[in-house]
DNA sequence: TCCCGAAGTTCGATTTAAATG
DNA sequence: GCATTTAAATCGAACTTCGGG
């Protein structure tokens, strides 16, 4: 039944040697070095004749390192979440280090039971994907406490234990807002993200830095806020409802900024509801980049986040500090922000 | 510095019983029922006041189990992965289950070490998602020998070893064209999936099987062929493409079925392009439901697969044989095939 | 005999210390 | 001292056995 369980034992056994040796030479340690090249041809040889593997388990127990590393995503039905976890698959798989994945769902409740999870199973770094988050932050100040290296993605905390990766938010909705004005809009409307959230406030930042560089006067009117909810799809339904009323106020505006792609998606819904075209009456921008973005019609004009390379260097990061603990050097944590880029599709256009 | 190794012997010194008392009493095994009250109490509070967290290590070097499940994925940026993981997650929380996550890339080296890596971790189950799958089917023949239970979800092998989780595209490809006859439509154009992929053969069988229930006419030169693609968003562009190529052959056609949901944006972007509107001009129909078919403008009327129930029913498939192999029963593959249903929205209606 | 708890063995690999020639 | 090999201890929990009351 299970032929399946050869140990270092039998492998000692078929070759001739000890344990110990065939330890030594199959792990290539410092030791393997005194040994005759006869003897290891044998010992690989038995070893690949028996089929050995050696039990993690076991040497987990040993070393003490589980060479996983824990994922925790706040919820996974974001489109944002996918290409981000892609980067971080790819770049563990080149480390032979292995992902288990969480989603938090945005309870506080199985997130800690998740945390525990993972440590239980001494996860050697973290990566949160802090992607639509609406948990107190006390809650993650459980994070800190975990002494492992711990990388989050979409924020940044106070603390200097925990690395951060972030897409620059103002510089992002800075270049959206001044694509519009390139193209001639003056009248724009923008939906902003939901107060709590940490990318709402520097989104606006940037909005309002170039509206000052250029004397563009921002009509309060025009402003709208996405409410709070833990559904990331939900800004979806909040920008259709948002933009209706936005056409009910019967304020003139020939472009729009969304908060996200999410967003936009429903501005352009409840746009077309209303008869408008985009962009031919109404140009519309959004942020992220999901994958749907490309795949619209119109296709959306949106600032992109590289997501898969913040997964990549997330990863990188991680790593990093395992292997700081593993040389027992120190590490501070370390913060990114990575500049998002400006995507230029249909859904928006020189005003006539 | 390494305060949080608190061992079952620490716990033991610090309650003043043995090392097996503790284990006793901490896994509540069948001897505790003997231990006073008294005992535990003391125990418990004793491992409290320590922090102690068993080894997990240790713990699974003993028992030979890992409370760990492998789930493989064949591309991780298929829309359709999203909720299906949702629900594997889920339900693997509900048991107290670890998933790690792969994504084979449709690559099969990556297929090949991923399977080696999970196995070495000793994974109780396998889950496969073959939702766009193009290795060799004698890839997946490496699975057999896996001899752990292993369920494929879109995909269904001859043997009898693993177990299967499929939508009924037969039926579902049947309830689609149903309900464009249904709006009036009769020239209707029809884009089928690529050959090799599984899905293909039985959604064209349930277009055949309906069209002859009803007598209509199937006009072959509006059945067009997806090529082959390791990329599932590659369908979105050949899609496009395929109904640019109807349009120039200008045979008249009041509807469209795509095979799936991305064939159906390409369709639309193509016929959008052409200056016709959906539904206006032509009534468009996908498979799958993706997420972001309810949020298209129109929104997509769609085969809807339940992809979280799906993923549900693998893990309860996938630890039902956990068990088995536990009690040493033993236990057939099983194999379900699951109803879709379909989701009327915005982007069909009746011929005018 | 029944209840309670301790001592010792096992899981499989790594590592230290030590033994050969 | 050097090259080569190995016995024995270790990691932490769980289970088997056994002895005392």
């Amino acid at each position: 039944m299970k032929s399946t369980m050869v140990t270092i034992r039998d492998v000692a056994k078929e070759s001739g040697f000890s344990s110990t040796t065939v330890s030594i030479v199959l792990n290539s340690a410092p030791l393997a070095r005194y040994i005759p090249a006869s003897t290891k041809k044998c010992i690989e040889r038995a070893a690949k004749k028996l089929g050995y593997r050696p039990n993690l388990f076991a040497r987990s127990l040993r070393s003490q390192r589980s060479h996983t590393v824990g994922v925790m995503v706040f919820d996974m039905t974001d489109p944002y979440c996918t290409l981000v976890l892609r980067g971080i698959e790819n770049s563990l798989y080149q480390s032979s280090y292995l992902p288990i994945l969480t989603d938090v769902h945005n309870e506080r409740s199985r997130f800690e039971r998740y945390l525990e999870m993972l440590l239980d199973r001494r996860v050697e770094a973290l990566i949160v994907l802090a992607n639509w988050l609406f948990v107190d932050i006390d809650v993650l100040a459980d994070l800190e406490k975990s002494s492992i290296p711990t990388v989050m993605i979409g924020r940044e905390l106070q603390t200097d234990s925990i690395s951060s990766v972030l897409v620059d938010n103002e510089l992002g909705a800075h270049a959206a807002l001044e694509h519009l004005y390139s193209l001639g809009h003056r009248k724009i409307a923008i939906i902003r993200g939901p107060k709590t959230l940490a990318d709402s406030a520097p989104r606006w930042k940037g909005i309002r830095s170039f509206a000052k560089s250029v004397e563009l006067e921002i009509d309060p009117r025009l402003v709208l806020d996405l409410p709070e909810s833990r559904d990331p799809i939900s800004s979806f339904e909040a920008g259709y409802q948002l933009t209706e009323d936005l056409l009910k106020q019967r304020r003139p505006f020939t472009a729009l900024m969304a908060f996200d792609d999410m967003t936009a998606f429903g501005a352009i819904r409840a746009l077309a509801k209303a008869g408008l075209r985009v962009p031919e009456h109404c140009s519309v921008i959004g942020f992220d980049d999901v994958a749907a973005s490309a795949l619209y019609t119109p296709s959306l004009t949106t600032i992109r986040q590289p997501m898969e390379v913040m997964g990549t260097i997330a990863v990188s990061i991680a790593l990093d500090g395992v292997n700081a603990v593993l040389e027992k050097r120190q590490l501070s944590a370390v913060h990114r922000k990575i500049a998002p880029e400006l995507a230029v599709r249909e859904s928006t256009r020189r005003l006539l």
